[in-house]
DNA sequence: GACACCCGTAACTGCTATTGTTACAATAAG
DNA sequence: CTTATTGTAACAATAGCAGTTACGGGTGTC
């Protein structure tokens, strides 16, 4: 798997999840369809569920299921909820830097902070179900 | 220093720069007024050389001076210079995954691109010597 | 109750990127 | 020739992330 691919494994996830609502998916089916391990699914899932996109249950024929339709689930939901960010997560501001350092570190973080609100805009135009419109009908895959 | 200074040091470094353009400076001053090693910083102020927005000159006397000014050098130009970029560079796109994976690439770098394009925007507004001119007279260190 | 199934989480490894550091060849001035 | 300075290679230290193993705890089946 590539740089950052918690937002990749989340969206196909979601995606996949789509084609069956009616049972739950184990983390082991979800690893194995996603080329990547059970305990990964889960914490990145784990995310998921704690901003209210999904729902889990233990124990027997437990397992993941969304907790409304892909419809009403947006990309920007999915950034969201595993907390990511373009911009740095600010240390404090290094009050013994000179005015000048400190300027450019306002300027610069405003602009960040405009360029995400932007990016989560962006996101926030496209649903999960919008991307499985996209593509053509019966993937490759069984569902 | 924090993640991915480096943008930070550069921009540090060209403002210092510009209230000096008589003498070069050293990389062992550069890097005692940021707070950071010399090799660090030739390697950064190298890419910046590369891009053409410095010169250097080895040898007794040597150092670096600035290849223009600083009111024709944008946050964008140094941000390119870096090589820097927030949209992940896609390693080949993996032939094997599912439709709706491969989708889902697609429309989120779209998205990426669209951001990088238009962050790339936002920083060729701003030159190095708006920042110093938004900042207060006479900055607490000495130049 | 015994068992099988499955999530939640901690702990550890391996990989990669970044920063800092030392070392040294090449180059230029005095 | 000596000194100052860049250019670069090599290495250590650190941090973040993906992957893996292990195990506790909950939940349905028998
Ligand atoms: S949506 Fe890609 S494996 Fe099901
Ligand atoms: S501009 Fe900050 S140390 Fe000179």
């Amino acid at each position: 798997m590539k740089r950052n691919s918690r937002l990749s494994l989340a969206l196909h996830t979601l995606s996949h999840m789509a084609f069956d609502t009616e049972d739950a998916q184990t983390s082991a089916d979800i690893a194995d369809h996603a080329g990547t391990n059970p305990v990964v699914v889960r914490r990145v899932l784990g995310k998921l569920r704690s901003a209210g996109l999904l729902l889990s249950e233990r124990g027997h024929s437990g397992g993941w299921r969304l907790a409304r339709e892909t419809k009403h689930i947006t990309l920007a939901d999915v950034y969201d909820a595993l907390g990511e960010s373009f911009v740095a997560p600010r240390g404090q501001t290094d009050a013994r830097t000179c005015s000048v350092a400190q300027s450019l570190e306002v300027q610069v973080s405003q602009i960040m902070k405009d360029i995400e609100e932007s990016l989560v805009e962006r996101l926030s135009r496209t649903t999960i179900a919008d991307i499985q419109n996209s593509t053509k009908r019966e993937p490759s895959h069984a569902h």
